[in-house]
This record gives C-alpha cells, structure tokens and sequence, in this order.
DNA sequence: AAACCGCCCAACCGCAGCGTC
DNA sequence: GGACGCTGCGGTTGGGCGGTT
C-alpha cells in the first residue's frame, strides 16, 4: 500500500466523501462541466485527487445513475454479456443505463460467490465433447475462452424447458459484426436475417433444442438439449439483445444451420429503441456490415451474427 | 448486549492506452 | 521516438453494516 499514484500532493483526502464534498464536487460540475479531472479539485475546493473526483462523480454522484437491486432483466442482461465479453465490465455497462462499471463488477463479484457457496448440484454429467463447455442442464453456453467457473452448473435448476420458456421472454443476443475474414466472403442481405416471417410458430421451435447458441458463422454449429455440438469463435462487439418474442419461428436443416426468423425490421427496431437509448443497434448498421445486399447467399449460408440464449429465471 | 462473522460496495491501486510536446 | 500527463479500466481492499451466535 503506497501513496496514490495520482495523490501526490500531501494533504489529499481519502476514504469515504462527506456530504460537504459531495456537494462542492456536484456544485463544480453541474456548473462547469468536467474537463480535466486534475484540475477539479483545486477548483471544487476540494481536498482530493483528480482521479478521486472522477470516481466519485462517476460511480456516485452524476445525476442519471441508477440504483438499487438489479432487476432480472438486467441480471440476465449481465450474465449474458458477460458470457461474451467476459470482464469488461464498462463494455457491459455500456448496455445498461444508469449502471456503472464498479457496480455491475460488484455485482457480479458477489454473484459468482454466491453461486460458488451453492455447489449443490450433481456433478455434471460426463457425455460433452471435447470442445464443449455446456453441461447438463446448464443454462448459460459459455465460450470456451471465458470464464470456466461460471460455465459450471452450480446450483440445482429445473429441467431445461421450464426454465427457458417459463419467462414471458427470454432474450437472444444478437452480434451484427461479421467475423474477421468471413464477411467479405459471405455477403448476405441483413433481411435474411429478419424474415418478414409468419406469425409465431411454436411448433418449429423445439423446446429440445432451445439451447441453441450460436449460428451463423460458416460451418457453426450449434447446442441442441443436452449437447453443445461446436462453439463458436469469439465472439465480441455484441450490439444488441433481441427478445425471444421477436423470434418468429426457428428450424434447422438437415445440415444443422439454422434459420430464425424474427419481427419486421421495424418492429424489431421499435423494440430496440423501446429498450434503452444506448443500445447501438442500428438496421442500417446491420445492413452495411453484413454487405449492403449486394448479394444473396444461399439461405442456409453465413453471416457474422451471432444468437445465443440464455436462462429465463437464475 | 456484546462479540463475531460474512457480505456489500465505495474507494483505492496499478496499469494500459492515448494524446501532446 | 520517448517522456510526460491524463483518462479509463479491471482488480483489489477494507470499512461498515446486518445477521447470527
């Protein structure tokens, strides 16, 4: 424990903000902005680092943050990001409004501990491939980069198909950044993506096979009930969440590519837009990455998109 | 009531990245 | 190119609080 790095003058304050400083550090930025942290305090009257100022505003006290319990949607929101990115939490707070890095790391801190102290669960069974990181009954398909702890199943869950469709909407992450070195090869058309589709379709959506993950990079595979069959590459720069509402129907061919058809696009956009402002989700986005429907694949054929489901209850 | 314990979370620490000179 | 300063990020710490004994 040396001196703060940044806390070279002697009498800075540290530990907890009173209410006096609070007050002079919001005083100071509501009425001039933040600029340059370092210059803050000496002219916040305050006796702390630049650094610390920086903290406290924005951890604490900026006025569009948000506290209290997370909600579950915004637990599943956090698990499912994190399955992707793994810790970048400012990556990850970045879709969820209000919420600050530290928080949701705080968060996610605990989570893990309390999921650690749980180990109640039957091992899990051994029938997964080599490459496989999804267990039995395991709700959240992880990538094999990312954390192996939380791949494991630690707590007793329900079967399968309680506990994903108990939720009056799961959600599906969707990735519009084509992979490296795929969409130059793979042009397709972002409205293969989204069908104008009939209307919901129960049926071909097969509650054994709901753990479909990821789909559309060439040759992906897939998770099907019990067995996760491939995984895809890493997968990053995720830009969206998609509800399963908004996922109209859902078949396989007999070559294991997989089709979803969601809502018209706006609709899918009103939805978007109805979730949260920070969302960067954007069709024109969408679109120019896939390649500006200058050519149309086979419907079977990829596209750098990515879905994954995750769990409806915790 | 007091001691103990575990957890939460605000704050700190160190480092990487970036811009400027 | 490198030194320097600033910002942002992720990991870590420890004070304080609530629950338990």
């Amino acid at each position: 424990m040396g001196h703060h790095s940044c806390c070279n003058q002697q009498k800075v304050k540290r530990g907890l903000w009173s209410p006096e400083e609070d007050e002079k550090l919001i005083r100071y930025i509501t009425t001039h902005g933040y600029g340059c942290w370092s210059e803050v305090p000496e002219k916040a009257g305050l006796q702390r680092c630049g650094k610390s100022c920086r903290l406290r505003w924005i951890n604490y006290l900026r006025p569009d943050i948000r506290r209290g319990r997370f909600t579950p949607e915004e637990e599943k929101l956090i698990i499912s990001l994190h399955s992707v990115v793994g810790n970048r939490w400012a990556h990850i707070a970045s879709h969820l409004p209000g919420r600050t890095d530290n928080e949701i790391k705080n968060y996610w801190n605990s989570w893990i501990k309390k999921k650690i102290r749980k180990p109640s669960a039957p091992p899990p069974p051994t029938t997964t491939t080599p490459s496989s990181t999804t267990e039995h009954n395991s709700q959240i398909t992880y990538a094999s980069s990312q954390l192996d702890l939380v791949n494991q199943d630690l707590t007793p869950r329900p079967p399968v198909h309680e506990t994903l469709f108990s939720s009056p909407c799961p959600l599906f992450m969707f990735d519009p950044t084509p992979l490296d070195g795929i969409a130059d090869h793979h042009n397709v058309r972002a409205d293969q993506l989204f069908h104008e589709s009939a209307s919901l379709n129960n049926e071909t959506w097969n509650p054994n096979q709901h753990q479909v993950q990821a789909v559309l990079p060439p040759s992906t595979s897939f998770t099907t009930g019990m067995e996760t069959h491939y995984l895809p590459p890493l997968i990053e720069n995720m830009e969206s969440m998609v509800p399963m509402d908004h996922v109209q129907s859902c078949s396989m061919d007999e070559e294991g590519e997989i089709a979803l058809d969601c809502l018209q696009r706006q609709e899918l956009n009103e939805w978007v837009e109805s979730q949260h402002s920070s969302f960067l989700f954007s069709w024109e986005n969408v679109e120019g990455q896939l390649g500006g429907g200058e050519e149309i694949a086979p419907a079977s054929s990829n596209t750098g998109a990515t879905l994954s489901s995750f769990p409806s209850s915790l």
